[in-house]
DNA sequence: GTTATACGCTATC
DNA sequence: GTCTGACGGATTCGG
DNA sequence: CCGAATCCGTCAGACGATAGCGTATAAC
């Protein structure tokens, strides 16, 4: 380790992050993230944390590199001039583009790269814009990639990537500082709370080895600085739930996007999940915060739907996500307005909610709160029980209605931002496959894999449904999950027994598997719903769209028991598509007036 | 030289 | 979003 | 009563479909 702190060459990251990834284990990993850090200047040590992160600033900063496994591609070519189709093959086996950057690097053995220096060459890459913008940062990123060493190679591209593929995680850097920085693991939770609330792991890391203990211990919710999103973890039945929280709080789940709505005076802003600032994404939105909310300053949290003016009834996802825009905003917000469920409150006015019981953040929600059904805000509806029937009685309510299903959550829980943990969890309709969309899916190619599935030789499954009219084969999802690593070996090797060189005559297909494959094999795919798709051909009309799975998993085993021509029908596809829209949607609360001509005359909410 | 389409990236779930 | 697999701390088991 | 075995939650990193945006490229 270094005991004085002159700036860190990026070698010497390098060298770090090559040891880390050849250290399994959190703890071993987690020493060696200690001893980085402890050998970081202090100034440095916000552009470490974020590289060590793949980032290269806090996220709600929003800046992006715009350089995707393509472009790098294409910047390796260049670098090390060779041909593109060379860099995608050795990419197609190696299933990384670092390491094709460390082999294709040559014997370069030392660079006078800094940390800051390329810290600094990096964070050039974001700020071009424009006409020739992708040449100018691919220029920016080839020119870094010819001045340093095969070993730093690998990890410039895995930065840009945001995939270091290290084994560490937040959780794993927090633990090295709490170590290096507080001089205790114990003290672990003095960082988590404060990076929970602050986003920003560099910024709080600094602070921590500049002030030690003392200098988090201060550390709050700060209006304008999204807080890390609790989120739900998963149980399969209301019995379950009730098992292991006891009594529960519980809440319908709506198919939205989550937001979380921060507010000083008339100054309003909103947060998107992954913190990505999109407040001027909603202004319908502000406006109602800032009418309906009757505290100064706050923090609260709810999920955004979208719903039909005319009818009341709730957007699908799909349409509810066209929301999420930079153009054509207001134009947007009075064809498919949107509701805000509100469902916690983290802070008002000088009061810090987020270790209060769940509760008494919803009842303080509920008093904060005014409005009428036809405002935008509205607080969700919970009931509390402690009964596993009435949980699930509750369940099948919600679903009848068209929704998702429904949160359950600890009365006397925090908020645990950041965490995913089973204070609140969730239940949906998928999680219980007897009732469910499963659908068998004839295999007709698979694609390669990336990182630890390259390893495998396969990455994900092309699954087809049959037109037995037509008697054909038409894409409906690529499936990536299920599969144990054993599974992945026998279904490649299986696959492989009916590999063919090119697309068979029989299927229908916009998209080029890496493996094409006669269509044999059939397997069981669990869906939770089926969406319009522009790029599976099931369904597919001429331009029209087609349809596809939404969160496709495989189910353990081959279906030995059917033929290709036994599998899931395109008709039935339809049919489950049909069967899902045409269910009773939810209506907006507004609709459930009395009053239905209340309905006919929205409001602009952009006025 | 202008407009339409294609592609890649990043975000949502 | 779903899913698997590894890890590490907590709990239970067996001698 | 202690070491070994087992359980379970957390963490990390694979993978899915889709929409909008910015830029490049093709078409006119």
């Amino acid at each position: 380790m270094r005991s004085h702190r002159r700036p860190l060459l990026f070698s010497e990251l390098a060298t770090a992050f090559a040891r880390l990834e050849a250290t399994p284990g959190r703890t071993a990993s987690a020493r060696l993230v200690a001893d980085l850090l402890a050998g970081t200047a202090r100034a440095e040590i916000p552009p470490v944390v974020y590289l060590l992160q793949g980032q290269l600033r806090p996220p709600y900063e929003g800046v992006e590199l715009g350089i995707g496994e393509r472009l790098l591609a294409r910047v390796l070519a260049q670098a090390y001039r060779v041909p593109e189709a060379q860099v995608a093959r050795r990419y197609r086996s190696a299933g990384d583009l670092g390491l094709v950057a460390e082999r294709l690097a040559g014997e370069r053995l030392r660079s006078r790269l800094t940390v800051a220096g390329a810290y600094r060459s990096l964070l050039e890459i974001p700020r071009a814009s424009g006409a020739g913008s992708t040449t100018r940062k691919t220029n920016l990123l080839a020119a870094l990639l010819g001045a340093a060493t095969p070993v730093e190679a690998r990890y410039l591209v895995r930065i840009v990537q945001g995939r270091l593929r290290l084994g560490v995680g937040d959780a794993t850097i927090i633990d090295a500082a709490a170590a290096g920085a507080l001089g205790d693991r114990g003290k672990r939770k003095l960082i988590e709370q404060a990076y929970n609330v602050r986003s920003d792991l560099g910024s709080v890391l600094q602070l921590a080895y500049a002030r030690g203990a003392s200098g988090l211990a201060r550390i709050g919710p700060k209006v304008g600085i999204p807080v890390r999103p609790a989120l739900a973890q998963r149980l399969r039945s209301a019995e379950d739930i009730i098992e292991r929280l006891g009594t529960v709080q519980a809440e319908p789940k709506y198919d939205g996007f989550r937001l979380q709505f921060h507010r000083d005076g008339d100054r309003v802003w909103a947060f998107s999940r992954r913190l990505e600032d999109v407040s001027e994404m909603f202004p319908d939105l502000t406006a109602a915060v800032r009418r309906q909310l009757r505290a100064r300053r706050a923090i609260l949290e709810g999920e955004a739907v979208g719903y039909d003016p005319r009818t009341g009834r709730f957007l699908p996802f799909q349409l509810t996500m066209t929301r999420k825009r930079v153009y054509g905003v207001a134009e947007a917000a009075s064809r498919h307005p949107l509701r805000l469920f509100a469902f916690d409150l983290l802070y008002a006015d000088g009061d810090d909610y987020l270790h209060r019981p769940q509760e008494e953040r919803r009842r303080r929600l509920v008093a904060l709160v005014r409005g009428s059904a036809d405002d935008p805000v509205v607080v969700t509806e919970a009931i509390r029980t402690s009964r596993a029937d009435e949980l699930q009685e509750y369940f099948e309510t919600m679903l009848g209605q068209g929704l998702e299903g429904i949160v359950a959550k600890r009365p006397d829980a925090p908020y645990r931002a950041g965490a995913r943990g089973y204070d609140w969890v969730k239940l949906k309709r998928a999680y219980q496959s007897r009732i469910s969309d499963t659908v068998d899916v004839v295999l007709v190619g698979y694609l390669a894999g990336r990182g630890a599935r390259a390893e495998l030789g396969i990455g994900s499954l092309l699954g087809a449904v049959y037109d037995p009219e037509g008697q054909r084969f038409r894409t409906v999802a690529k499936i990536g999950s299920g599969p144990s690593e054993r599974q992945w070996k026998e279904l490649r090797a299986m696959l492989n027994r009916s590999a063919v060189r090119s697309r068979p005559a029989s299927v229908d297909s916009l998209i080029v598997p890496d493996v094409w494959v006669e269509p044999r094999l059939v397997v069981e795919v669990l869906a939770d719903e089926i969406t319009r798709s522009p790029r599976h051909t099931c369904g597919k009309r001429g331009k029209e769209p087609g349809y596809a799975l939404r969160f496709p998993r495989m189910l353990d085993g081959v279906r030995v028991d059917r033929t290709p021509e036994t599998a899931t029908t395109e008709r039935e596809v339809l049919d489950l598509y049909r069967l899902q829209s045409g269910e009773s949607r939810a209506k907006s609360p507004r609709f459930t007036t009395k009053n239905p001509l209340a309905a006919s005359a929205p409001r602009d909410p952009t006025r």
